[in-house]
This record gives structure tokens, sequence and C-alpha cells, in this order.
DNA sequence: CATATTCGGGG
DNA sequence: GTGTACGAATATG
């Protein structure tokens, strides 16, 4: 029989003691599949003398009870980097055979090749297909194992595309969870207090559950029998996707210790939940923990400062969370009360409606990168960029027909992990403010010097002979004129993002191809950092440096060109320069930036980034020149960029979360900088009168392990003991709260239970210098106010009064 | 100065 | 059947 396929998840199964694939994903009218088929795991190997074929094919190694022996060894012809090599390909039974037959064979030959492949991703490598795009398989069936998941077994790929399917998302089901629990003193990081409500949000499911009478909410007996009940509701559902904000490391591990607890068996798609370093795995299930692809693979096109469930679908949907104060939820639950409840229950319900429209607004870039790298859902939620990069370079290994080179040792990583490579220029601007500002930047700077000058373990040279490609500031280094293979599939990759690019013009409303454009960018940019990452397979670092020093090469040759043609310089980062105007026009910039391409080698290319009325550049912390990375730019439409500086975490009091957030209203919101000082003054002297009230002052700190187990007795710690020669129970995890107290000596002495802490009895200077000022401190100073001037010591320069 | 610890996200 | 987070900030020593 013939079946449209698109798998979104593999397995690896043993099958009579063979290592078989399993391919879960839906068919065409989108029921969920599994389809089985056999494939051989195998190695290679060098050798010198061809009677060692014979003689490992006829190997038999005692495996315990077992027998391991070689299905079959035949020559091969590969290339390493290019070199061709003959070599013996060992076809294994199993895929952890692979590693018995090479330990007992390494030593009679030369050298073993590609035997760390994970046996999924080396099946999904040798048949070039990716997840998510569409497949024609011709298939017989098998008996089904359970009902859930029909199986089949796999005859022939009649036919593959290679790209994800657009419409795809609306043919899969996606489900959405988030729970609520209790909460006490004890902290929520040991998942030992109850769960209280579950949310389920789909696009045709919307429910909670619960185990109180609460109205809008499926009453259950109690938190067992709800349990039971989510088991249930996710079987009837049978979705493709489940997605969680942070499900990987709260959700789903909260729900299972809690009906390991309670004696549930949580069985959720086609077999127990496996948690495992950091992640949750559902077989027949993809998992997202969507708050991990956000952070990782798009942070660098969002805004948001945190990566907050709020805050997120604040960027990303324009949407927010429910308001309720979560600390009231225990309370409601204690007191029952039902209209504080069926708020919570609203609120429950809303954060997974949010996590649902958040998964389907990032799915097209999830696809994406499991396009590109043909790397499953879960693995590319997973990931990060140097997995990414990898795995594009094995996928396009076969087309090569190169050698995936072997993943370096724990040994040989360490020992990678001690070098630390120049990076990129970046000038120290005069401090000041400047008018009419024009940035040039160059597109993707690191990616086209890499391809310019032919930049790959393969064309390095290193010996002081050439003209050609030379490390600008290391001419024993060099690039061949012979395209390198890292080069070879960076190139690839631009060109194709060119292409991509030209289509997306003529289909504007493609969203999966408007990622991939996107996820292309993210994966070229990440070239460089992968040939000096340490766990890299083609890693060079020779190559990183030699990458960086030619982007020093070219940004200090343009700082000096534009200097000559008579621009002011007033600051450099990477890839981009700043120039003032003066007296020259915009079109002078136009023309020095036409004739800089007309001469710059490759595809190398200044872009026109943009042109600001005003900028401010502030003093370093040191005083003595320019803060690097920190400075404001006025738009032209009245609004702020503002780089350089980061919000302060939560272990702080919350005063300090208000004055922070207030402080950004003012400036961002209002454009006010003068405003926000003010306010700042204002805060400081109600510290100092002993205005603010002790609740404002309670810093939030979390035990981490045992108290008895601290060698460095902080603030935090001193208070939990305390907290304990008072009988209170802590364990890791607890919530510690205190006040510094004012009196003499270190931070941890004055360290005081709240309820210990008489009313005004804080100390202000601390709250002040290591509070409220490290909070506001950076963001006030690249508005251009000193810390002296906030404190109210120094002479009121208002330099932010000029925005 | 180096070293130890915590944070993020979640309730 | 991969394993690895990590990079910054803050306080103590």
């Amino acid at each position: 029989m013939n079946i449209k396929f698109y798998f979104y998840d593999v397995r690896h199964v043993l099958i009579d003691g063979k290592s078989c694939i399993e391919l879960y994903g839906i068919n065409k009218e989108g029921n969920k599949l599994c389809i089985v088929d056999e494939f051989n795991p195998y190695f290679y190997a060098e050798i010198d003398n061809d009677l060692l074929i014979d003689k490992i094919s006829k190997l038999n190694i005692k495996d315990g009870d077992d027998e391991i022996s070689v299905l079959s060894v035949h020559k091969i012809n590969k290339k390493i980097l290019g070199i061709d090599k003959e070599l013996i390909k060992i076809v294994c039974n199993k895929n952890s055979d692979i590693h018995k037959i090479r330990n007992e064979i390494k030593y009679a030959v030369l050298n073993t090749y590609e035997f760390d492949i994970p046996y999924t991703r080396r099946y999904l490598v040798d048949k070039q297909i990716t997840p998510l795009t569409e497949l024609s398989l011709v298939c017989d069936e098998l008996g089904s194992e359970d009902d859930l998941i029909p199986r089949y077994k796999l005859n022939e790929i009649e036919f593959s595309s290679n790209k994800v399917d657009g419409n795809l998302v609306n043919t899969l089901k996606i489900l959405a969870i988030d729970i609520e629990t209790y909460y006490s003193d004890g902290g929520i990081d040991d998942f030992t207090e109850p769960i209280l409500m579950i949310s389920f949000y789909s696009n045709n499911f919307k429910k909670v559950i619960t185990w109180k009478e609460i109205d809008g909410a499926e009453n259950l007996e109690n938190e067992k029998i709800m349990l039971e009940r989510f088991c249930e509701i996710i079987k009837e559902i049978n979705p493709d996707f489940i997605t969680g904000y942070f499900s990987d490391s709260f959700d789903f591990p909260y729900i299972k210790k809690r009906a390991d607890m309670l004696g549930v068996s949580l069985k959720l798609g086609d077999g127990p939940l496996e948690i495992k370093n950091d992640s949750v795995r559902i077989k027949g299930i993809v998992h997202i923990d969507i708050l991990k692809f956000i952070r990782r693979t798009m942070s660098s096109t969002l805004e948001t400062q945190t990566y907050s469930l709020n805050d997120v679908a604040k960027e990303v949907l324009g949407e927010k969370k429910l308001e309720v104060n979560l600390s009231n939820l225990s309370v409601a639950w204690d007191e029952d009360n039902k209209s504080d409840l069926k708020r919570f229950v609203e609120y429950n319900l809303k954060d997974s409606k949010l996590t649902y429209e958040l998964f389907m607004k990032i799915f097209p870039n999830l696809g994406a990168m499991v396009n590109l790298t043909s790397l499953i859902p879960f693995d590319v939620n997973k990931g990060g960029f140097s997995q990414f990069v990898e795995w594009y370079i094995i996928y396009n290994t076969k087309k090569y027909n190169e050698i995936i080179l072997s993943k370096p040792n724990y040994h040989e990583q360490e020992s990678r992990r001690e070098f630390r490579i120049q990076g990129a220029y970046v000038a120290e601007p005069r401090p000041g403010i400047y008018k009419d500002i024009i940035v040039l930047d160059f597109t993707s700077l690191y990616p086209s010097v890499i391809t310019t000058h032919n930049i790959s373990l393969d064309s390095l040279r290193r010996e002081p002979k050439s003209s050609l490609n030379i490390n600008p500031e290391n001419d024993n280094l060099w690039f061949s004129k012979k395209e390198g293979y890292i080069t070879k599939i960076l190139s690839e990759l631009i060109l194709m993002r060119k292409k991509y690019k030209k289509e997306l013009k003529n289909s504007e409303g493609d969203l999966l191809l408007a990622a991939k454009v996107g996820m292309l960018k993210i994966l070229a940019n990440s070239f460089y950092g992968y040939l000096a990452f340490y766990g890299a397979r083609w890693y060079c670092l020779e190559c990183a440096s030699s990458t960086t020093a030619f982007c020093r090469y070219y940004i200090k040759k343009v700082i000096s060109e534009t200097k000559d043609k008579g621009f002011d310089v007033i600051y450099s980062d990477t890839d981009s320069v700043f120039l003032t105007l003066g007296s020259k026009t915009k079109d002078s910039a136009f023309d020095f930036l036409d004739e800089t391409n007309k001469n710059l080698p490759g595809i190398m290319e200044l872009d026109y980034e943009g042109y600001y009325p005003q900028g401010l550049f502030v003093l370093s912390k040191s005083g003595v020149g320019g803060a690097k990375k920190r400075y404001s730019l006025l738009k032209e439409d009245g609004t702020m960029k503002i780089v350089g500086f980061e919000l302060v975490r939560r272990n702080t009091s919350p005063i300090v979360k208000e004055v922070q957030k207030e402080v950004l209203n003012l400036i961002l919101k209002e454009n006010s900088p003068d405003k926000a000082l003010k306010y700042v003054k204002n805060i400081l002297d109600k510290i100092k009168s002993k205005q603010i009230s002790n609740d404002e002052m309670i810093i939030t700190t979390k035990i981490s392990k045992p108290l008895d187990q601290y060698s460095a007795v902080g603030p935090h710690v001193v208070v939990a003991r305390s907290m304990e020669a008072k009988g209170n129970k802590i364990k890791p995890g607890s919530i510690v709260k205190y006040i510094i107290k004012s009196g003499e000596g270190i931070i941890r002495e004055k360290a005081s239970l709240p309820e210990e802490v008489d009313a005004g009895d804080y100390d202000s200077d601390y709250y002040i210098n290591n509070q409220i000022i490290p909070a506001v401190e950076q963001i006030l100073r690249v508005c251009g106010y000193e810390k002296d001037q906030i404190l109210g010591k120094g002479v009121q320069k208002g330099l932010g009064s000029f925005f």
C-alpha cells in the first residue's frame, strides 16, 4: 500500500536482535502512524592489509551470554576533506555492536571513522530524508501493538520532498498544557506540593481540570484522579505535538514527581515519560518546550529582556497573561474562595492559550531549522547553534561522499577549551553627544570573510609562502585557492539564502520561506563560532582566529578610509562604523559606500545601516575614555535605541524591580531621561528618610543545597541557618527572605529575618548602593547621567535633557 | 585578586 | 541509546 507520510520523530528499536528504525508521524489525513524500517548500523575502518577484511567479517565477540558478529565487510571509496581514501565498511546487527567491534579491531586497523553517529540520525542522513517533509512510502500493514498508533513496515521510499510543508501545522494536532501548583515558603523546586489545576489548549479543545468545585473547570475528586484524567485526556486527543512553557524543567518533571508520589502510572503517548538531561521526551508525541527554542534560537530576533511568558507573549503576540497575584492562589485554595479560584482557572487556561499561540507563531522557524539540518523537532528544540551547523554539514557530507569527522574525546575537548582567540575590534568612543550620525556595517561579515578568503580546515596552510588569503596579522597562515570543504558548504548556504530571498519577494505570505531565510542567516553566522567550538567535529581554531583577524583588518580599513574622506569616526564595533556627517552630506556617505564596495573582494559588502539625528556615548566605568557597547541613539521617529544595559535579576527587593521598571518606562516610552533621574532621586530620598516600607526591602533567595554543605556563607545562608534554629525545615529549594538591617559589619552580619527588623530599620546605604544604584546606573549612564548625579553629589550636567 | 554561589524559566 | 548549559553577576575569602 502507498502512504503519504510526514514524520516528526525517529526512534531506535531492537527487533529480533537487530537495530531498526521507527518513524512516527501522520499521513495526509492527519492520522498518526508508526513506520518501521530495517536499517543496519555500520562504521568505517582504514586498513593496510586486505587479509583483515576476512578476519573482521568472521569476528565473534562474547558479550555476556550474547555473541556479537559482523554482518558484512566490504571496500568503499570515501573522501576525507577532499582527499580520496579507500576504506572498509563494517556493517553490524545492533547499533551497540559498533563500539564493541571497534574496540576489538582498534589496534589492528589504521583508523576508524563514523563510529560515533547516533543511529537514528545516521538513517536520516543516509536516506537523505527530513522530518516534516512529504514522503511517499510503499508499506505493508503490521499487527498494531496497541490501538493508539497503527504500525506499518516500510518497503520503499518512492519519493521524498526536501521542503517542509507549510500547511502541515494545520493538519498536526498541537496541544499546549500548563499546570498551577500549591505554593508554600518551602519553594516549588522540590516539586512536592500538590498540583492544583492543569489546563489544555488546542484549536478545538480548551479545558481546565482541578480537584475543587470551581466555575469553568472540570472538577475531580482529588489530585490523583486529576492526574489520571490528565493521561486520559491526552490519550483522547492523541496530539502530535505537546508544548509547554518551561515544561522541560517544570510542568512535566513536576507532573512526574507528583504522579510517582501518588502512585499514578503516567502513560501519555506510546510509553512512559522519559526525563533526561533537562528534557522530556514522549514516545509518539513530540514534546516542545517553547521557552527553550525561543531563548536559544529566536533570541537574536527578539527585543525582550526577560523570557517570562508574559514578556515574550507581549512582544511576539501582543497579548499578556491574565493579571493575578499568584501568591494568593494557595490562600484561595485553602479558604475555598470561589471567585478567586475562578480567576485562577482563567489564568491557567490563558497561559496554555499563550503557549499554544507562541508555538504556532514559531513553528515556521522550528520547521525551517528542521528542514535545514534534518534534525527531528525534538533535537532542534534542544540543540544550540553549533549543533545546527554541525548537522547541516553532516547532512551535506553525503553529496560530496565526505567522511564525517569524529567528535573530540573528553581530553581533547578539555585541551581545546584552554585556548582563547582574539575577537572582534571594538573602538573606544569619545564620550559625548553627536549629531547627524550615519552607521555603516558589513553585511554578514563573518560568513563573507570565511567564503571570500576560503577559510577551511583543508585550505589552511601553515608556512610563509603564498600571496593568497594571508591572515593579515600572521603571515604564517594563509588559505589555498582550491575551495575548502567548510567554505564550499557555507557558500552554498549563502547562495541558497539569496535564492530563497528572491523567491520570498514573489510570495510574501510564505511564512516558512521567510523563516528559512531567517534561520539560514543565523546558521551562516554560526559557522565562525562553530570553528572555534571545543566540541566541533570540524574544529579549526586557526580558521576562527584568521576569520576575526580578517574582520579586524576590514573594519579598520573602513575606519581609516572614512577618516581620509573627512568623516569623523566616533565609534566602531565588529562590523559597523559610526560616522558624523559634520559639514558633509548624506550623499557623500553613499558615494563612499559605492567606492568601497567596488574594491571589496569576493562577496564582502559594506551597507548603509541607518541615520540617527543624535547619539550619546558615555564615559567608561573607569572614567577614562568611552564605554564600549553602551550608547543610546535617537531615531528619526523620535524613539530611542538604548544599547548595553541589562535588567537586574530577581533576587533583589521589590523596590528595585519597581524602580527599574519605572525608569525604563520614563526613558523609552516617554523619552524623558530627566524625569527618570528625578524619579530615582526621589526614591533615594524616601529610602534615606525611611518612607519606604520594610516589605519593599525584602530580598528573596533560594537555597540550593543542604545548609551544612556551604563553604562560603552568604547572607541567605546565615538567615536560613537561623530559620532552621527556630525549627523551620530548610532544604534545597527553600526560599529565604531577609532584610539587610542597619548597623556595622559585612552584609551577612546584617542579614535578618523580616519579622526581626523594626519598621525603617533597614540599611539605607546598602539598599541605595547595592540594590537601587546598580539596577539603574547603567541605564541612566547611557542617557548621560553619572552615578554621582543620581546620588546628588556631582554637578548637574543634564546631558539627558538633550533627548 | 580568585573562588563560591546563584540566576534564568516555572508557582 | 550522545551529552554538554552557560555566562554573568554578586558576595566572600
